[in-house]
DNA sequence: GATCGGTTGTGAACCGGTTCAGTGAACCGG
DNA sequence: CCGGTTCACTGAACCGGTTCACAACCGATC
């Protein structure tokens, strides 16, 4: 059998203006650099505005526009710039609050011109560390942290890399650019003044299962048992989700010696007691009270309405933002920044006072 | 005065182990090259399985996991690699629909080991573009986009740079790498039929605020009127979020001609609705029936449940991420894979049959 | 034994910025 | 007029990979 080979050669000589809008040609500083009749480092210099007179940075910034310049991202993170990138690493985005945060973070970022690289630990304390360090591996400038795991050695070193700012818990010993903290031992306290005062004394604490440090542990601890004066409170740790809440919650609930109020430390533990309670045929808040920690949007839709302790997430976002942009412009370790977010307890419907039991 | 200079020179000879944990040293290519005893080609080679002998190949597989060897992402990319990034572009990240989709997203990518660079357009089409414009300039390996905006020539161009997966509605024109399509028309038809069933006919729909291309405008206009056969159905674009809707259906509430059911296009539009409802002391069912888009996890938490047409999330994403990663591992243009996901209308007591007015 | 084709591996250029050391010119006080 | 600064800018190295063109080597074929 004959095997043809067919050879063609088609000499091609391409106008590369013609080439315009189908491959992209991204002006290079090179080019730059020739348009103006200066060396790359002076127009690398003048874009930042350093250095030079000026005169100069002027015709280079026209010239910039003129060619339609922008810097290559990559390249100047690789040359060890700044890549306008900031890590966004969440405990559980499965947590409708988190969820908010996340938009409420976005939205901020945007306004600050920074683009975010968002990363969820699902849940899982372990894998928050390994999603922070592919974060810094990506040359984020900055990361924004709403930790559910505990301070390890690792995170200090990674704090010691680039500004690190966390939302909610804090992470001990880690010494971060910025810290948004919210004041939970006084949110507890005051759900917990809120039950009692109702007339409550078999109180259900469904946490979030977050592996605390020590020391956050003893914090949570203090409160509540201060809180608790008189009290009959149990702490339950729980995911951080409606899905894992509910199963936890309907066998809570499903037993005489119930409690007579549960309080959630998140809006969507509750939701899931809300299901558990549709469950069982339990009343709320005739039943069994409930109390949220974060106030979703949606809990004041919620039959009944889901009384919950505020944190404001767009105050907590523009906060961290802020911290975030500050550390990354001063490019130096600072003294850490810190806002204490203030809880408030928003009343509404779902809880009431117990009734007595029958038996 | 006399001014003093000190002078303070400080031989410091420093055991670069000592540096190890203080200062992280990422191994380089070169630093496994001349442990290897090869060329950095060679191992560059060798780590993507190309052009060398199985000894070398494991030869360089064994020293790089000794010395803690990972490939630099940006140094990858800047050499026109592969980032392991993709954008993720939403076109409202207040919907709360769209927040579980990106949820269920980021965990399917974090599975395909990518990233994530998520973009939000805020409910503004505008500047959905923009946004993918910088995505694509940060070197993403591909695009996921819910998109809201029209499909222009922007991004047929951008299509063709890098696979472009979209999630719910289509971008006509643009060949992306693959599409999940809902199937809005049927959808739109099954939930209207069921209004109908009951004995609605005076029906308002709350459509998202899309900037839709004159395909699909037309394609909805023909379901809407198709199964409106005998009904009197106003269509009203909305605001894609809770805080949106609530006024626009505060207003059109507000009227003894008020419609007797409203089906909203997404479930945060239909949370705008309860709050309207619950505002102006109107009841659901009873004085007006509410049908929502989306099923969000609350949706059967809320008084009363709501009806809602489900759309898969964890299914969209598994079908997006897997079309992604097979575009991205073809590495050129392919025939445009696509999946339509099929609507269930899931009935709950948020709608039920108009109760006759007075007057 | 010369030629050929295929496999492995090398050297160097390249991606597109940043930055350091160095050079001339202008400037200044003595 | 001279030594010392400061200013504005340049050349070249560098970040850490990828890839192209080519060389060396091997066995098989004519």
């Amino acid at each position: 059998m004959n095997r043809f080979t067919i050879i063609c050669i088609t000499a091609c000589r391409v106008n590369p203006d013609s080439l315009r809008g189908i491959v992209k040609h991204r002006t290079t500083i090179r080019e730059l650099a020739e348009y103006t009749g200066l060396s790359p480092a002076a127009v690398s210099y003048a874009l930042r505005g350093k250095q030079v007179s000026a005169a100069t940075e002027r015709r280079v910034r026209e010239a910039a526009e003129k060619l339609g310049y922008e810097a290559d991202p990559i390249a100047r993170a690789l040359a060890g710039g700044a890549t306008a990138v900031v890590g966004l690493l969440v405990g559980s985005l499965a947590d409708f609050w988190t969820q908010e945060l996340v938009r409420a973070v976005q939205r901020e970022l945007y306004g600050a011109e920074l683009s975010a690289l968002v990363a969820d630990a699902d849940g899982e304390p372990a894998r928050e560390l390994e999603l922070a360090q592919r974060l810094v591996d990506q040359r984020v400038d900055g990361l924004v942290v709403v930790p559910i795991g505990p301070a390890s050695g690792g995170w200090a070193s990674i704090a010691r890399q680039l500004p690190v700012v966390t939302i909610g818990d804090e992470l001990p010993g880690v010494a971060p650019a910025g810290e948004v903290v919210f004041d939970n031992e006084l949110g507890v306290e005051q759900a917990l003044q809120h039950l009692s005062g109702l007339g409550h004394r078999r109180i259900t604490v469904l946490s979030w299962a977050v592996e605390t440090s020590p020391e956050r542990d003893a914090e949570r601890a203090a409160a509540l048992s201060a809180a608790a004066l008189g009290l009959d409170c149990r702490v339950v740790p729980c995911a951080y989700s409606l899905n894992g809440s509910q199963p936890l919650a309907a066998e809570l609930l499903d037993d005489p010696g119930r409690p007579t109020a549960v309080l959630c430390l998140s809006d969507s533990i509750a939701y899931g007691v809300y299901a558990a309670c549709a469950e069982l045929g339990l009343s709320i808040p005739g039943d069994v009270a409930v109390a949220g920690f974060g106030d979703h949007p949606i809990s004041r839709l919620l039959a009944p309405p889901l009384t919950s302790t505020v944190w404001d997430v767009e105050q907590a976002a523009e906060c961290a933002t802020s911290f975030l942009s500050q550390a990354i412009a001063a490019d130096g370790p600072q003294a850490t920044l810190r806002e204490v977010v203030a809880p408030v307890l928003a009343v509404r419907a779902s809880t009431g006072p117990p009734t007595p039991r029958r038996g």
